[in-house]
DNA sequence: CAGATTTTTGACCAGTTGGAAAAAACGTTA
DNA sequence: TAACGTTTTTTCCAACTGGTCAAAAATCTG
């Protein structure tokens, strides 16, 4: 008999859950395949930043990437795929500028380049902040375990990389968590409550500059506080 | 003929949306309407806060708050009633310690009192940031108006009081407006983003003690900065 | 072009959802 | 206790939900 011509299999199971066969499975395989895939996620991430998980629907997102639904499950056999997958590609870009805090470097350059390179990301992903961000409000029910370990551990290390700062003097001896928590929740503040902060600031200062502004307030903030008289 | 009886109306008909009867209906008309009305909104903090508008079910509320669907629907007849409700009635309680931010008050233990009340909140109307929070990242769809009239009008106001301060050089010279964010930011992620809080600060540091490190971080960070040798 | 494969579509389904209607149960008070 | 208003439950419904399936259409390959 002739060989088997072995050609591509369904491509929802290239996503599979891990069911269905060895790991490492190749992401998509085919330009087509990768690139619908693409316009899913786009449109996913759309409506899930707006909606959370549960109220998210896949006809919106079928609607938003413009396919039919059916059309749509066919490349994501599950609305949880869609969804762990924008979690998890996500949060590995999210938490690059922290990765890259550098231990040699000047502590006064890095900080501020990190609380800058934040605030860009919550300027130009505003949308993966906001996902996150909902997930977070929901308690996290499908990253819990990513936040205990993987995060954890590099908030450890770079917490660390802070007291040695601390240690030497170039920095003020405070909490090395919470200064991290603070800058977190100062920059993503303006991607997950971006409404408001175009509201309170009004036509005039709402518009494209008031990044700029944010960003010369924050490293004022952080730089000095807002106090005079050192005590 | 004798004299007709008007007893109670329909409990429903008192949070109307508007369209059933003259202005300024009354919250609730027996105790008993008001306990259940209680107990239900009290309930469907809970889910709303977790699941946001769309991902929140009646039936989800009605069996948190121990009544059945219809029960539940006889004293709100719609969904977006109670949330609506939950809301605004929030929002007020939500301001309070920016209303009391005080013009006369020395601008330090002015600025202190209110970053130390705001985590106070955080604290102990976790729920209700986290609800406010929802609404945000959906794009304010039911309080837009709200944000753009009363919440600037007071921002716009104390914003006035911080540049006074300015100007006298009890503070220093910045943004009030990115400051009044950057208190808001730094005091309700402890409760919008608690899991992830805890989850990084592990069983050590998570435990209650972490708002009383918050406060004293974030009274360092305002007052100081976090970088010595003031320029 | 023919055959095989991949992609898309239309019809469909069972469970859930917000909500309506009506009847039953309950509480007051004359 | 009868009459009346209030509260609760039962039953029901149409629209929506996530998802299936087979067939049709489009695409690719030789």
């Amino acid at each position: 008999m002739p060989p088997i011509k072995v050609k591509m299999l369904d491509p929802a199971q290239q996503a599979g859950t891990g069911q269905s066969g060895p790991e490492g499975r190749a992401p998509a395989r085919t330009r087509i395949q990768r690139e619908k895939q693409d316009v899913i996620l786009e449109a996913a991430l759309d409506v899930f930043s707006r909606e959370g998980f549960r109220g998210a629907t896949i006809d919106q997102i079928a609607e938003a990437a413009g396919m039919s639904k059916p059309n749509l499950l066919y490349y994501f056999p599950r609305k949880e795929e869609i969804y762990n997958r924008l979690l998890t590609g996500m949060l590995d870009t999210w938490l690059q500028p922290l990765r890259e805090l550098d231990d040699v470097g000047d502590p006064v350059a890095e900080i501020r380049s990190y609380i800058r390179r934040k605030l860009e990301m919550s300027r130009d992903f505003p949308r993966q902040s906001r996902l996150f961000a909902n997930e977070m409000l929901q308690g996290a029910p499908r990253m819990l375990d990513l936040l205990e370990t993987d995060l954890k551990a590099l908030v450890d290390e770079k917490a660390k990389v802070l007291e040695g700062w601390m240690e030497a003097g170039k920095i003020r001896r405070t909490d090395p968590y919470h200064l991290i928590f603070a800058i977190w929740a100062t920059t993503q503040h303006y991607a997950d409550f971006d409404v408001q902060v175009r509201a309170v600031l009004g036509q005039g200062r709402g518009g494209e500059g008031r990044f700029e502004d944010a960003a010369r307030f924050l490293e004022h903030l952080f730089m000095h506080g807002i106090f005079p008289h050192e005590g």
